[in-house]
DNA sequence: CGCCTGATTGATAAGTATCAAGGTCGGTGG
DNA sequence: CCACCGACCTTGATACTTATCAATCAGGCG
């Protein structure tokens, strides 16, 4: 939340169409259409842990990650904080607050990111000219609302081992056996504490499912398919 | 899943209509449209604790619910069963389901029934020619992801006194003071066991926020804003 | 080299589930 | 009408899971 923590910048089009290509919200659309998108988008970057939206601001902006790693996360009251997704290039981190007043989940840089941004106006302008594309909104958003209503059902009725377990194999179908992740980063997506997550970790690399080999900061996968079929 | 508890009835078009208008889905239509999507409807009754659907099969049709309560919920493969929603004359029970292939969710009749029926394509049909459908569709989902986030955040960031109180305040916004639940029934709803349940009801009973007069099956809430207002 | 951040492990405590044992109500059948 | 039965509610004792607190360790950077 302080300034100076972004900044437009000039990205060319082919950047910008990469980006809304890998786009699921955009998928059906030809390139043509695509570049009027591209024009309606400006290019922001983000330092590391900048906020690009909070939890509760009107919804402005449609926003589609372009480069780095951007986190949705929401806090508590009692002050821990749980992350949804970890958003990469082509993923919207708002598509569907556009459909309300304002942003439920706050988005902020992990590394340092760039985004695409759409004023939301222009936005609904252009997606009532492509009607595939609320359609697809659609589908993105209720398969959100399924992957939370499982995540609801594990954290109920799973131990936590299990749901560490859970994430780790979600995160690696998204980004690759090697995570950028901090083990706090880990808890906060598992939804339990810092010494929990390292604890199961360690479990799991005495199994010779993790590595540690890489260093601060990040996980590697070994074995995948024990990972798949762990039982504690 | 025994057999012969479902069976088609049939209900006159004003019954049918009133549900479809009380459908926040058809919110902007007009009665003459209503119509058309009531001469689609098949209304059908579900004996008390009949499944209506279960979580996975493919979603054929679209409902309503018209008359009596309907428990929308998912297990998990430890056993334990997750309430998300209680739905009631005018609720769809799988409106985002119908973005994807199949149900997310189970739903089963808490009391006897009736649902309205309405196939998936002829559905589709109708919203092709009513865009606004699209939109309140989405928004309702929209707002479905966002309970979802704030009850995952409830969930791992309070503790569960806190959450059945939660819980109590929801249910009661929508039914009033007087909740035809069993405790396990609200057990599930918060997330918790039944005895833990009971024992936050008493505590509620102590402090004069509840009353247990109406008997087995209900529970009464005697002080809203005391619950509003809750610290543990 | 020393500092700061992140990782790790251990000890402890708190919160809840689980298990167990009645208790109460309502309905049913004799 | 009464007794019984089953479903539901309630409370207590206990165990287990996981958070919390505390101490130490390891590596990168100024």
């Amino acid at each position: 939340m302080r300034s100076g923590r972004s900044r437009i910048v000039e990205l060319d089009e082919g950047a910008k169409l990469e980006a809304l290509h890998k786009c699921r919200i955009f998928s059906g659309l030809r390139t043509a259409d695509l570049r009027v998108m591209a024009a309606l988008a400006t290019s922001v970057h983000y330092v590391k842990g900048a906020f690009i939206f909070n939890d509760g601001d009107p919804a402005e902006f449609f926003y589609v990650a372009q480069q780095g790693l951007i986190k949705l996360h929401k806090g508590s009251s009692s002050g821990k904080n749980v992350t949804f997704k970890i958003a990469t290039l082509g993923d919207t981190l708002n598509a569907a607050a556009l459909s309300l007043k304002s942003h439920f989940l706050s988005a902020q840089a992990m590394t340092d990111a760039t985004v695409l941004r759409i004023p939301r106006k222009g936005f609904w302008a252009f997606e009532a000219k492509h009607p595939g594309i609320a359609a697809n909104i659609l589908r993105l958003t209720a398969e959100g609302l399924n992957i939370e209503y499982n995540r609801i059902v594990d954290i109920i009725g799973e131990e936590v081992e299990l749901r560490v377990v859970h994430s780790l194999f979600t995160l690696v179908n998204k980004f690759g056996p090697n995570l950028l992740l901090k083990r706090e980063e880990l808890a906060n997506y598992a939804g339990t504490t810092t010494e929990t997550a390292i604890r199961v970790l360690s479990k799991l690399r005495k199994k010779g499912i993790v590595s540690c080999s890489a260093g601060r900061g990040t996980i590697v996968i070994s074995d995948l398919s024990k990972l798949q079929n762990y039982r504690s």
